[in-house]
DNA sequence: ACTGATTCTTACGTGAACGTAAGAATAGCT
DNA sequence: AGCTATTCTTACGTTCACGTAAGAATCAGT
């Protein structure tokens, strides 16, 4: 009772759904569609457990489902980086490290970083644009603003 | 027949939403909801027309739509800002130009922005703060391959 | 071992945002 | 006036992303 791999504190769905602001429907649908991961071994039946680590990969992908807008299916496919990452935490600790294996994980995590970024700077750029127009638009509208008050400056003077 | 309104050359639904890259059935969906205006005098039965300034309102709500991932209901309130600019139009054209109306509907205009340029400033921050998260995460896992690659310098020279 | 709180599975329900089908009406062209 | 493409209205269907309900099972504490 001495030796498991129960180590870190370990939660329960409803902690989970506190922390990250949503329910646990929420988190057993994304496991049921595969979005998490949903630990191996767990009997059927059994409560599922969670640790720290699951709790921010649950937060990255509400932040970018919120984000990006993306569907849950398009995430999925974005989150295997997370996955890559989680793989390569379970074979050092378990002591594997084999260094070509490492370096494969390795590059995989960053090719799937390269994918969320290049669709985070779309956004942004798309964002920019869009602060870009509205800031524009102000600016006339303030100017023709300007224009009414300079005309007849007898009318209003708080708005 | 020639001192009309119909001046402007008429698109119809199919026209625009080949323009917006939509369907004629979101279009007539978000008419139902109060997102798009819908044309007063039209008779039941009657083809819909638009002028360039709705597609171009129209760009504006899908823009909005994807970037901000509004529900379309409050979507509606903060469109009142087109609202207020086309109100303005329209009597600019037929001639009232009541200045203190004018005043009125362009400080309401404003004040629509600017909730527009809030929530657009939120998003451009939080998609910032996301761009720079994945950035140092790239960073440290690029930090790591280095590591592997220094310890032994013999495997692999392309990624 | 018992108990109360939480969770499990299963399954049907829901709201938002449209898709799709059908029959009638309209608009542009000749 | 007639033809054809497009649109109109009405209404039911669909997909996504969960919500909700029910009865059984599990887990933490005593």
């Amino acid at each position: 009772m001495s030796a498991r791999d129960d180590r870190e504190e370990t939660l329960r769905i409803g902690d989970v759904a506190r922390l990250t602001g949503t329910t646990p429907r929420t988190i057993r649908y994304y496991e049921e569609i595969g979005l998490l991961p949903g630990a191996e071994g767990r009997a059927p039946g059994a409560h599922r457990t969670y640790r720290e680590e699951d709790v921010e990969r649950l937060q990255e992908v509400l932040r970018l489902k919120d984000l990006l807008g993306l569907p849950l299916e398009e995430l999925t496919e974005l989150m295997a980086a997370e996955e890559a990452r989680a793989a390569l935490r379970r074979e050092w600790r378990s002591g594997v490290q084999d260094p070509v294996r490492q370096r494969q994980i390795l590059e995989e995590s960053v090719s799937y970083i390269d994918r969320q970024l290049a669709l985070v700077r779309r956004r942004r750029d798309e964002i920019a644009k869009l602060e870009e127009d509205l800031a524009a638009r102000k600016r006339r509208v303030r100017d023709r603003l300007r224009n009414l008050n300079g005309l007849n400056a007898d009318i209003g003077s708080r708005s």
